[in-house]
RNA sequence: GGGCGAGUAGCUCAAUUGGAUAGAGCACCGGCCUUCUAAGCCGGGGGUUGUGGGUUCGAUCCCCGCCUCGCCCA
């Protein structure tokens, strides 16, 4: 409804102008004013124009509304304060239009989009800073397919890189074990744990605490025991990398376990993905040997015979400049002198891929099933008939901040080959760390270094074991609403209240992760994160439990109470507008327009990548429907018109509500 | 040394991207359950937006200097 609304009011504002005076803005500025004493829109337009025209604001503001005229959806114009001109909406044209009118997706783009996120290291459990990778990255997916985008969903495997390895170096040498003795550790732990439902037991848990180990055993010893582990460290990578030996049938083995982990603990949270590309093969298919020929070709590489990178291909960084002659020292390197490969050269192929510009594909198996669809994995010699991946128009990479650098490379290539295109659609969705707060990381055993006291947070850190596990988190907020629901529901069944348990536990914990922006570090905190008051996922649901309640009492529908709203709108529509606009009924009038604001909030989401601004939207709206709730006592109300009128309003408000949180990936429990 | 990001209420964060009186949650104090569920509602105290300048009708937002913190690169 706003989106439309302000979209009229826009071309509008540019035609009174241009007949007016001529005049051709770029953009005009349409906003919602901060109290609705103001109007539902406004525009300082005047203001920008004061100069230009040589006229004080406020007259130009009157001469723009003299010529306005009427605009449909708009009950009239006027000039405020120094020179804003505000915007009033006729009301039962709003209502009806909130209440009654498709919701239609955004525009005409019908993007093919491609969003990369999760991609961890298979090589130990997913942790808290995992968990805000993958539910900004499914929100953004479940942004864009309501807007109408077609959206594959990948998770970047990184199953030959160095972290792989030292867990594997933690299998073989530190644990001694074989080949055989890990296929049955693995096979093991996949039994135990789903007989137990206990994840402390799964091949991933038992990694995380691997993984650690090996980590600090290269740091002990003598320096010649340090230097022989080093080495043993870089023999095993290159062992997995090259394949086709026990140490990568190692590596493959507990990768693949830990993946399916992965999946499983994401699948918790109600994320799903489309296909699982992988470093092997970007590896072994030669990805890379097709994207060197076609960065030689375009000159984005060249050979550097002097300086320090004497002997390395190497590329020009985003925005240096080089004068003619002169070696430039601050070049990326991309070929090592030795003849490797840096990882910025393997994403640049594997990004060519994702336009569909290498000339190579990967070969495609099933590897996991979901209940509604199958997710796909990469591999050598696939299956015949399989769905088609890459070749995207838009890419989203959801990786942290601190891989902007690289990022930036990889951009920079593309636009250096000529993808200017491609270039212009690639987007680094990224967002910073979650860290704990030294309070809570004392609350999980670790000691805390007394320089670490004072400051606002710690990182979290696979390499040392440090952090709080998913699935942790997880069981924990799930034990904890169960306790609250136990409380509260006493006439449910164990069932019953488990299904509700969980709702509310993961809609508490993706809301959490949610709720700042992109750019702000989560300093976690279990205090916080097992809160449910206030700004909270539960707070919402609940004023979505409070609204079904209303008709569950009333004995009525939401579809049945539309239906009778809009036949009292034609017959007393007038009537109704009445109520609208009177003082007392500004609460009411509020709910409607915050319901109204959906489309243009999601537009914002999705053109600034950042789904925080819906996660607000949501909780602006239980808000506003709690206080209506609150004031408002539907039951008793005795004046049938403004009952429907009540009624409509929870109606429009629990609509909105349960499709918000869909959207947040937040389900909406029927009790609470 | 270079690049990026951040600094807003006691704490954690917003601020529709330059607009009207800088807002929420938590914490604290006080009030509201015989009425659709109190995981709720109402009220209260709390601010020189790190700092100094500049641009602008208007700056938390843009530009320059400085201070502090984090990350990345060398």
């Amino acid at each position: 409804m706003y989106l439309e609304l302000k979209k009229r009011l826009e071309t509008r504002l540019r035609e009174v102008l241009k007949a007016k005076y001529e005049l051709d803005l770029e953009s005009i500025p349409v906003e919602i004013p901060p109290e609705l004493d103001f109007g539902e829109l406004a525009t300082p337009v005047a203001f920008e124009l004061a100069r230009k025209l040589r006229k004080a604001p406020k007259m130009i503001a009157q001469e723009i509304v003299g010529a306005l005229g009427t605009v449909e959806g708009f009950a009239g114009f006027e000039v405020a304060g120094a020179g804003y001109i505000n915007a009033r909406l006729d009301r039962a044209a709003t209502v009806r239009g909130v209440a009654f009118n498709e919701v239609k997706p955004l525009g005409d783009v019908r993007n093919h989009a491609l969003v990369e996120h999760t991609s961890i290291n298979p090589n130990k459990a997913a942790h808290i800073g995992h968990l805000r990778n993958a539910i900004l990255g499914d929100t953004f997916v479940r942004l864009l397919r309501a807007a109408g985008h077609k959206v594959d969903v990948q998770n970047y495997i990184d199953n030959t890189g160095v972290q792989v390895a030292d867990v594997v170096v933690g299998f073989q040498h530190l644990e001694g074990k074989s080949l055989g003795d890990v296929r049955a550790l693995v096979e093991e732990r996949a039994h135990v744990s789903a007989a137990s439902g206990q994840f402390a037991d799964a091949i991933d848990f038992y990694c995380w605490d691997l993984y650690a180990r090996t980590s600090q055993w290269y740091e002990q010893g003598s320096e010649d025991e340090k230097a022989v582990r080093k080495k043993l460290r870089y023999d095993t990578l290159h062992a997995i990398e090259h394949g086709g030996n026990e140490t990568a049938e190692v590596a493959e083995l507990i990768s693949t376990a830990v993946l399916r982990r992965h999946l499983e603990t994401m699948l918790r949270l109600g994320i799903e993905y489309d296909f699982l590309p992988r470093e092997s093969e970007i590896l072994h298919l030669k990805f890379w040997e097709s994207a060197f020929e076609l960065l030689k070709q375009t000159g984005v590489l060249y050979f550097e015979n002097e300086g320090k990178n004497k002997g390395c291909w190497v590329m020009t960084r985003p925005g240096a400049e080089t004068k003619d002659g002169e070696t430039d020292e601050d070049a990326k390197v991309i070929v090592r002198s030795n003849g490797t490969v840096t990882y910025v050269g393997k994403d640049i192929a594997y990004h060519l891929w994702k336009f569909g510009l290498l000339g190579r594909d990967f070969g495609y198996k099933p590897f996991f099933q979901y209940p509604g669809h199958v997710c796909w994995i990469s591999c050598m010699n696939g299956e015949e008939e399989h769905p088609h991946f890459g070749g995207a128009s838009a890419i989203y990479n959801v990786i942290d901040s601190r891989q902007s650098d690289p990022q930036a490379n990889v951009i920079q290539a593309l636009r250096g080959m000529g993808h200017t295109a491609q270039a212009d659609h690639y987007t680094h969705f990224s967002y910073e760390m979650v860290a704990l707060t030294p309070r809570c990381a004392e609350e999980l055993g670790y000691e805390v270094a007394e320089e670490d006291r004072g400051r606002p947070y710690i990182e979290v850190s696979g390499r040392k074991g440090f952090g709080v596990k998913a699935d942790d988190l997880i069981d924990k907020l799930i034990a904890a609403t169960l306790e609250e629901v136990n409380k509260r529901q006493t006439g449910r069944d164990a069932a019953e209240r488990q299904t509700i348990a969980k709702q509310i536990a993961i809609g508490a914990l993706r809301y959490f992760m949610l709720k700042y922006t992109r750019n702000s570090v989560i300093a976690f905190d279990f205090k916080d994160a097992l809160s449910f008051e206030g700004e909270t996922g539960p707070y919402i649901q609940y004023a979505v439990v409070r609204a079904r309640n209303i008709f569950r009492k009333t004995g009525t529908t939401e579809k049945a109470v539309l239906e009778e709203f809009q036949a009292l709108m034609s017959a007393q529509g007038v009537q109704v507008e009445a109520i609208l606009r009177a003082a007392e009924a500004k609460d009411i009038w509020a709910l409607w327009l915050r319901v109204g604001r959906r489309t243009l909030t999601l537009e914002q989401c999705l053109t600034t990548s950042e789904p925080a601004y819906l996660a607000k939207h949501a909780f602006q709206l239980a808000q506003e429907f709690n206080n209506f709730y609150h004031k408002h006592h539907i039951l008793t109300e005795e004046d049938s018109t403004r009952k429907t009128l009540l009624l409509a309003t929870a109606a429009v408000t629990l609509r909105e509500l349960v499709t918000v949180l869909g959207w947040l990936g937040i389900e909406s429990p029927e009790a609470m």
